[in-house]
RNA sequence: GGGCGAUUAGCUCAGAUGGUUAGAGUGCUUGCUUGACAUGCAAGAGGUCACUGGUUCGAUUCCAGUAUCGCCCA
């Protein structure tokens, strides 16, 4: 048997295995097989994208699933891919241009999406090779891209079918535009920030009297493209003006006094200037009054024709200017300081922009209903279930969906239309009007929003809407982990697309991870400059290379080791309860290194004793009566721990089950089991007992690293292969994930050996408060009932090791010898008679703390119990555990009590 | 303004369906180079479970309010 390097170099083994892995094709999921399925549809990341702390996390999450449910006898795909998010790519290509001083229309349509595709080529899809150092066991083999051509059919598909029945239209409507990327958005892309902002009041003339209406705006700019200004139909302060003019300031038009609901009399002056072309409120208000929609400013966010002196100032310059001009004119009231919520573009964080323009829409609400319904009959569980509200909360709510995008990269809108004004859709590049055969056909020049791919991510990428042996076999999916922040651009709407295309769901759970945060509890991300590279994490970094970083973040000064990614994905699983956020620094990840040390080393002394083990026999074909009550302690605790881990997993409660497997391995197997094991293993002489330790010591290990496998893939491939002596045509990959075999269930042995660990432990416990070394052994006298003294007699070799216990004495009726320290288990009395080295002073001080703590607990308890109501009504079971308390604790205090006399005799 | 969530040991976090002597890791103190591991072993100190009420025999746990923080929507 070979035995393992004395460190555990993490480098190596990963980058050997993943080899392996991938040369043996060992995360390729095959359509033909009988085998159940499990999907996963990875949440693509952006094509520019880099690999961040939440990837991490959520790959992790991914990984862990996908492994266990391949072990557990599924046929388990996870696609991985990217989108080509449309405005973040071409906004990187075209910053690339304007350093050689070139605009994407000094090359053209045709050029600029050659020149992104090249790049897409070069650069792209970085973060899917990241992802590989994490140890992800995706179907390399079936990467997608959202631009691949089955995908882009696709998305033209939907589009035409959704057109067809009249879910998709062209309508002037006012969307969010961001003046720098020249797009519009949706509602979702122009996410609101508060910023420190003012609210300006303005003096407005009543036409023909010297009266004013004061309104007040957080835009004083937009005024020039005022309409109207309304007041509540029932607010008597201005009834009368009603239907009069006022005289809009710094232009010569008048504009009506309206009557409107959308007027809040309670704010402000109670009356509020009306701007349907650059409000979203107002816009509606326009319709309703039928007003007239007055843009003042072009695409660039600057100021047009219909600003009059404000004509080619940037809104932010004509802001400040018209204030001013205001002011100077005697018209403005106040102005006071106000934080102020406004859009920005979620991609260059430019203050968003109300237009009025042209664009196509989806009808949410007929596909909203399904996808509502989805979720709230249970087909799909979400985890943590309080993101059900706000997925609840958005689709009741549904505004339709802005999908058409005024730049060059992504799908083309099929819609033609030709000279007579026909527009049409169609499948391939028409030659006619279907309409009037008019050849003079222009195709709408905007794209889709990446989200109208994203949407159809879990069967485009199987091949929809061909019907592929990959839909048929890995459609629907079954579990989706993402981050709640895309809840409404990407989870409903893939709901939606499943539902409105395949009739089905795309997957039936949920998992939203919870955000990555410092440790000031601001959210990791790229414009922070907050996160770590994931890569320092997993392959080490010096101080030089992360001193920009460590500027900011102390913590990094001296550099990263190299933790592992086994270390990486152990630590953010456990630190992660369902959904919760983590505030996270590097130092966290000393936990999963230290105990990827554990593992090794543990590892190592198991196959360093098994080197002359020989041929073992199965564990089946051991009789339990025959292995020593440690054996079954910890084969018992082996069934408990493998069903209480397939439990967690299967509620999506990873951090439970990693920290039972935690507790498990280093808590019980190490801890204790290892420590007992070695009188057996150290005798050298072969024997039945040593034989027997071995071969649960190999059987408890093997069943250790197929249960930690799909948590931390490499470390337990490793030591299983070299475990089970493999040859490489074996994978722990493929290996059976274990199950709770009931014949070694065994509470009793459970019952014995916490027994035998609290006598050591209260041994320890004197020992260690009296400092006494562990070379002075000493004597152990137990007054305890005759099983328990069996045992125990039978245990000597564990006390004497564990407990430097020269000699025991057990049985009813051991009686405290003068100068002994005493402690209390369960109901066995136990004495060290220490002699010299026993520290009177350090002893009562000890007993007195004792007593003290038990008095306490004992009055609380009395309390309870003196109390006729709880007697009455708590249920039996309850008072009469309340009552054996009782009993236990005061004659622990008597007993306590008697000692500390003898003590001051 | 509306909705959701959080507040437990110096730090990072666990504590389904109310009854536990409130836990883990890290940090701290003390003692140990014990034939796998000093990335270790053993022992110890450290908590009015944010605050105020309510429900209950009993609340860290359920409800309401307050405060602070975070996220989403307007």
């Amino acid at each position: 048997m070979k035995i393992l390097d004395k460190i555990y170099d993490p480098k190596s083994v990963e980058a050997r295995w993943y080899k392996h892995w991938m040369d043996k094709g060992l995360f390729h999921a095959d359509a033909k097989s009988s085998k159940p399925r499990y999907t996963i549809m990875i949440p693509p990341p952006n094509v520019t994208g880099m690999l961040t702390m939440g990837h991490i996390l959520n790959n992790t999450i991914q990984d862990l699933l996908i492994r266990w449910k391949r072990m557990d006898g599924c046929e388990a795909l996870w696609l991985p891919g990217t989108d080509h998010a449309g405005i973040a790519t071409q906004n990187k290509v075209e910053s690339a241009l304007k350093e050689k001083n070139l605009t994407r229309h000094d090359l053209g349509r045709e050029k600029l999406v050659e020149h992104v595709w090249e790049w897409k080529e070069k650069y792209g899809g970085i973060i899917l090779q990241q992802l590989r150092k994490l140890g992800a066991s995706c179907d390399w083999e079936r990467e997608r891209f959202t631009m691949d051509e089955g995908l882009s059919e696709a998305v033209k598909e939907v589009f035409i079918r959704l057109y067809e029945k009249d879910l998709i239209y062209r309508g002037r409507r006012l969307i969010n535009w961001c003046p720098r990327c020249h797009t519009a958005l949706a509602d979702e892309e122009a996410p609101s920030h508060d910023i420190n902002g003012y609210f300006w009041s303005i003096a407005y003339p009543v036409d023909g009297t010297d009266k004013h209406i004061i309104v007040s705006t957080t835009r004083p700019e937009t005024m020039l493209g005022d309409s109207a200004v309304a007041v509540h139909p029932e607010d008597s302060r201005y009834a009368e003006l009603i239907g009069t003019n006022l005289r809009l300031p710094l232009t010569s038009r008048l504009i009506p006094v309206i009557a409107d609901e959308h007027a809040d009399p309670e704010k402000g002056s109670g009356a509020v200037k009306i701007t349907p072309a650059h409000d979203f409120n107002d816009f509606e208000v326009g319709k309703r009054h039928d007003l007239e929609m007055i843009k003042i400013m072009d695409d660039n966010g600057k100021m047009n024709d219909n600003a009059g002196n404000y004509k080619g100032m940037d809104r932010f310059e004509a802001r400040n200017k018209i204030v001013e001009d205001l002011e100077a004119l005697g018209l403005l009231r106040s102005v006071e300081p106000r934080i102020t919520p406004i859009p920005k573009c979620y991609r260059c964080n430019t203050v968003v922009e109300p237009n009025l323009s042209d664009q196509w829409f989806v009808r949410m609400e007929p596909l909203a209903k399904p996808a509502l319904e989805a979720v709230r009959s249970g087909r799909i569980k979400f985890h943590p279930a309080h993101w059900e509200e706000t997925y609840f909360h958005w689709l009741e709510n549904i505004r339709d969906w802005c999908i058409s995008r005024q730049i060059w990269w992504g799908h083309r809108i099929p819609v033609w239309t030709c000279d007579q004004g026909h527009d049409f859709v169609s499948r391939t590049e028409p030659s006619e009007c279907p309409e009037c055969g008019s050849k003079q056909l222009v195709q709408d020049p905007d794209v889709l929003d990446t989200w109208f791919s994203s949407w159809l991510w879990p069967f485009s990428t199987l091949g929809w809407p061909e019907q592929t042996d990959d839909l048929k076999s890995f459609f629907p999916g079954d579990a989706l982990v993402t981050g709640p922040d895309i809840i409404f651009f990407w989870v409903a709407r893939m709901i939606m697309a499943s539902l409105e295309f395949l009739d089905d769901v795309p997957f039936t759970d949920v998992y939203f991870n919870g955000m990555i945060r410092d440790l000031n509890g601001r959210k990791m991300s790229k414009s922070l400059g907050n996160s770590p590279d994931p890569l320092w994490l997993i392959n080490g970094a010096d101080a030089e290379t992360v001193a920009p970083f460590a500027k900011d973040n102390p913590s990094y000064k001296q550099g990263l080791p190299a933790y592992g990614a086994d270390a990486i994905r152990m630590t953010m699983v456990y630190l992660t309860p369902l959904g919760g956020d983590i505030h996270f620094d590097h130092t966290l990840v000393e936990l999963g290194q230290k105990f990827t040390n554990k593992l090794w080393n543990a590892s190592r002394f198991v196959l360093m004793n098994l080197e002359d083990a020989g041929e073992l026999p199965s564990l089946e074909s051991i009789e339990i009566e025959k292995l020593d009550i440690t054996d079954q302690w910890i084969l018992s605790r082996l069934q408990s721990v493998i069903a209480e881990v397939r439990q967690d997993m299967q509620a999506f409660r990873f951090n439970d089950s990693t920290k039972a497997m935690y507790h498990f391995i280093w808590g019980e197997f190490c801890d204790w089991y290892l420590e007992l094991v070695k009188p057996r293993l150290f005798n050298t002489e072969q024997s039945d007992e040593k034989k027997m330790a071995q071969t649960v010591l190999y059987h408890v290990l093997e069943n250790i690293m197929r249960l930690l496998h799909p948590l931390m893939p490499f470390i337990t491939e490793e030591i299983w292969q070299t475990l089970t002596n493999c040859n490489s045509e074996r994978s722990i990959i493929n290996a059976a994930y274990p199950k709770t075999n009931k014949k070694f269930i065994n509470h009793a042995a459970e019952t014995q050996f916490a027994l035998l660990r609290d006598v050591i432990g209260a041994v320890r416990n004197i020992r260690g408060e009296m400092n006494i070394p562990k070379d002075k052994k000493a004597d152990l006298l137990v007054n305890t009932d005759a099983d328990s003294a069996q045992l125990l007699q039978k245990s000597q070799v564990f006390l004497k090791r564990l407990a430097a216990v020269e000699n025991l004495e057990a049985g009813p009726g051991v009686e405290k010898p003068l100068q002994a320290a005493t402690a209390l288990v369960g109901k066995m009395e136990i004495y060290l008679p220490l002699g010299g080295l026993i520290d009177i002073d350090v002893e009562k001080e000890r007993l007195a703390k004792e007593i003290k703590r038990m008095e306490g607990l004992l009055i609380g308890l009395d309390k309870k119990l003196s109390n006729d109501s709880f007697i009455d009504r708590a249920p039996k079971d309850v008072v009469q555990k309340e009552r054996e308390k009782q009993e236990e604790w005061s004659g622990r205090v008597k007993t306590l009590r008697a000692t500390m006399q003898t003590l001051e005799k």
